[in-house]
DNA sequence: AGCACGCCGACT
DNA sequence: GTCGGCGTGCTC
């Protein structure tokens, strides 16, 4: 069998299936294999037989009873490593739920003379410290040991315990982390019961409640009789019932949707259906749904993904990656019901496998969820939707660095199916394959009953610069609009795209910014938490703290996030019930939803939130929608700041006005005539594609090239640098030696990058561009096989494929 | 990744 | 002289 290991290697592996496993073993099952001296697990890809100068060894077992994937997908997979630049094995590990590997682990136990040394006062810290971690029922992974524990010299020191006889390091094997749940299901037994007298009350009235069900699980009876688990097992020997032990699905709907009825489709929707529909014979075809808020979009994903279903296949339908189910999830299964599966960051690692278990066991056609829902096991695709397209989440921002929406189309491709992206904002990308007709455009120009699109005024910041502290930032634009908004009994939302209460904190002895230790970012304070926060890796100090450059306690909280925001308009609107929504906010579980019901139900007036509140949610009582600092993502030194600054704007301007009254928003900026500024007011896609797009080409950036972002980062900064360097010179010369890469590849860097350092790990990078793919591809791949090229151990090494950020 | 093998500097 | 650092290569 050809199996794929969860490793970073790039080839498959043979193993020789033994006899008792003929049967079970199937591509798409996971299986334990033996390699090199430990076990691991592996993805059965098909047969093939064992050639070359080695013998197969033999699969140990089979960890699935149904496979994970079907056998038609294999290939999507393939194309998706090769793309990315990623092990076969561990894009397949990325692809499925977590949680799934198995895998030896050496683990380190305390001996009992060990036990015995720990009493020994002569014991040096690190022995002491090493014992104890070891000491527990479980002992200690050697690796967290060697994450825990900070000493170049452990491994020697570990061996020299081992020796001693303090500790024992054995290989275990660990086990899922998620896996199905079992249930005991009872039912009635092959013998009747000699006479009711030797039988207790309780024994007949389980045996009366088997009776009348038939089949009951062991916790509804349990429900009924709370001493049934004990019961049951003795009557299952007296062979009075039967015990079956099923597979059972975790219910990951919280609160349930109501059934809606399809209603009338608006011409413009119509239109589009029929489109799709008339271009079916044609495979595939992708297409770019574009309208503005509040057109219908979900309608006419929802008429397609039925005519799939009609049609005997199965529909994938992508949603950003939210805090909290977003509306069109909520349409999707008032809609369809228990056909669906959801797949979502809102899920525990259990539940996820439940749903992937239901779509890969044909008991649903319909998967809707974040980015990963794009590898779902079907293997008779009809349809794939991408909702809101241009969203940053669909980018996979570690490991494998995958885009969903890009994925999306290549799926589509290999399963000949249509492929339908929406937005209101399409990337430039998607705007572009409009445009050279790679993609079909359907249009929805009107708002559903016609309602009038927001009235959006733009503030000059400039002009408050020497105004009162409290007017900079909510000048008297924005007060004037809000109170109107309260007066009138409406909801207003004020957004900020930055968290905390001082975003700038610096000492006003020396003027150092007061800088994370681990990181070349400022901290930000949270004043609700009393501490200042690095949001790059969490590293916190108290609000109290002495400036660490020069000892003094002169730190001045300068800058302003979301937290000063609500306590400024506390004290502006001091009757106004207000709320606040950022990742502070909802951190606890649940505080979401509830601040979400509180929006809807109309129990606060004055929301302050992140881009948290731009997506996913309808709030019909908004009409007012205020924007603190519309240029705060501009100046980010990225090519793409200008796109998503425009697309924020106009997806956080659309909240407004959803409901009967139409919507005003206030967008305060220090760049009003600016194209992405004006374009955003306007809410004019084009205009911003066409004063967009000459910039893009005329700096040779995506649309016009292709990018391969190569990163580095490791503790030690020369070695990072030096690293950098000579995989600079490495590439180039292999660049230079090919007439025909030349003169068409750009390399720029290596440089260090935009953030140094972040969690103690110094960072640099190298961007690769050109007009042809297949040419960095390969140039990148040769780089990565290059004799030249040392991989040293300090240096982590990352292939960001299409990066989507710079940063 | 993890683990073994094999080559050079500072200690008994 | 060895102990133990790390670079190199392999795993069906």
């Amino acid at each position: 069998m050809d199996v794929a290991v969860t490793l970073p290697v790039h080839h498959s592996f043979v193993y020789a299936v033994p006899e008792y496993l003929f049967d079970t073993c199937m591509p798409g099952m996971r299986v334990l294999v033996p390699f090199g001296r430990r076990r691991i697990t592996g993805y059965i890809l098909g047969g093939r037989k064992d050639s070359g100068n080695y013998t197969a060894k033999k699969i140990l077992d089979v960890l699935d009873d149904h496979p994970l994937f079907p056998e038609n997908e294999i290939p999507f997979f393939r194309w998706v490593a090769n793309y990315y630049i990623h092990p076969l094995g561990e894009t397949i590990k990325a692809a499925l739920p977590a949680g799934l590997d198995r895998r030896d682990v050496a683990q380190v136990f305390i001996t009992d003379t060990g036990r015995t040394a720990l009493e020994n006062p002569a014991l040096s810290p690190l022995e002491t410290r090493i014992l104890t971690l070891a000491a527990g029922r479980q002992g200690i992974s050697r690796k967290q040991l060697f994450n825990t524990v900070d000493c170049p010299t452990l491994r020697s020191l570990l061996k020299k315990m081992q020796d001693t006889g303090w500790v024992s390091v054995e290989s275990v094997l660990k086990k899922e982390a998620a896996s199905a749940r079992l249930e005991k299901f009872i039912s009635p037994g092959n013998k009747q019961p000699d006479s009711d007298r030797n039988l207790s009350l309780k024994r007949q009235q389980i045996l009366a409640i088997v009776a009348r069900k038939k089949e009951i699980s062991l916790t509804a009876l349990r429900g009924e009789v709370p001493t049934a688990p004990r019961l049951v097992k003795l009557m299952e020997k007296d062979g009075l019932i039967t015990i079956t032990r099923r597979r059972v699905c975790r219910d990951p709907f919280g609160d349930p949707v109501e059934p809606d009825t399809p209603p009338e489709l608006t011409s413009e929707q119509a239109d589009a259906v029929n489109t799709v529909r008339e271009h079916l014979d044609q495979g595939f075809v992708p297409y770019l749904l574009s309208g503005v808020t509040g057109s219908g979009k979900t309608e006419v994903y929802l008429r397609l993904v039925a005519d799939a279903v009609e049609r005997g296949q199965s529909a994938i339908v992508l949603v950003p990656e939210i805090a909290l189910i977003s509306q069109t999830e909520r349409r999707f299964r008032a809609r369809f019901g228990e056909q669906i599966a959801v797949i979502h960051s809102m899920l525990s690692q259990g539940e996820r496998l439940d749903q992937w278990h239901h779509i890969a066991t044909g008991k649903v056609s319909i998967a809707i969820g974040a980015r990963s829902a794009i590898f779902a096991p079907f293997d008779n695709i009809g349809i794939i939707i991408v909702d809101e397209e241009h969203d940053g989440s669909y980018k996979q921002e570690s490991g494998l660095r995958y885009n969903a929406r890009d994925l999306a189309v290549v799926r589509a491709r290999m399963c000949a199916c249509p492929v339908v992206l929406g937005s209101a904002t399409p990337s430039l990308q998607t705007s572009h394959n409009v445009r050279i007709q790679r993609f079909h455009q359907l249009d929805l120009h009107h708002r559903v009953n016609d309602r009038p699109l927001p009235q959006i005024t733009l503030v000059d910041l400039k002009k408050y610069k020497e105004a009162r502290p409290m007017d900079r930032i909510i000048t008297p634009e924005l007060a004037r609009a809000i109170r109107a908004c309260l007066e009138a009994g409406n909801q207003a939302l004020i957004f900020l795209n930055r968290r905390g209460f001082a975003s700038f904190p610096a000492c006003s002895a020396c003027n150092q910014p007061l800088q994370c230790r681990h990181c070349d970012v400022t901290m930000t304070l949270h004043l609700s938490a009393h501490r200042y926060k690095c949001h790059l890796c969490g590293f916190c100090l108290p609000e109290s703290t002495a400036c660490p450059a020069c000892g003094k306690k002169a730190v001045k909280n300068f800058g302003f996030g979301t937290e000063k925001i609500e306590s400024m308009l506390k004290t502006m609107f001091p009757d106004a019930r207000l709320a606040r929504m950022d990742q502070d906010s909802t951190a606890r579980k649940g505080s979401a939803l509830t601040l979400l019901k509180s929006i809807r139900n109309r129990t606060v007036d004055l929301i302050v939130g992140t881009q948290m509140l731009a997506k996913g949610h309808d709030f019909p009582a908004i009409t007012l929608v205020g924007i603190i600092c519309a240029d705060l993502s501009m100046n980010l030194p990225d090519f793409r700041a200008g796109e998503r600054t425009f697309q924020l704007l106009a997806q956080v301007a659309g909240r407004a006005g959803r409901g009967d009254t139409p919507g005003t928003v206030i967008m305060q900026t220090y760049n009003p005539d600016h194209f992405t500024i004006e374009s955003a007011r306007r809410q004019d896609g084009t205009a911003f594609f066409n004063r967009e797009i000459p910039f893009r080409k005329a700096l040779k950036y995506p649309p016009f090239t292709r990018i391969i972002l190569v990163k580095l980062s490791g503790p030690k900064k020369e070695k990072v640098e030096q690293a950098a360097l000579d995989a600079a010179g490495i590439l180039t010369q292999v660049k230079d030696a090919a007439p025909e890469t030349a003169h068409t590849i750009d390399i720029l860097g290596p440089i260090e990058a935009p953030i140094p350092r972040i969690s103690s790990r110094f960072r640099w990078q190298l961007l690769i561009k050109s007009p042809s793919f297949q040419q960095i591809r390969s140039l990148v791949q040769t780089l990565l096989d290059h004799p030249d090229f040392k991989r040293s151990r300090a240096i982590s090494l990352g292939i960001d494929v299409d990066p989507y950020s710079l940063m």
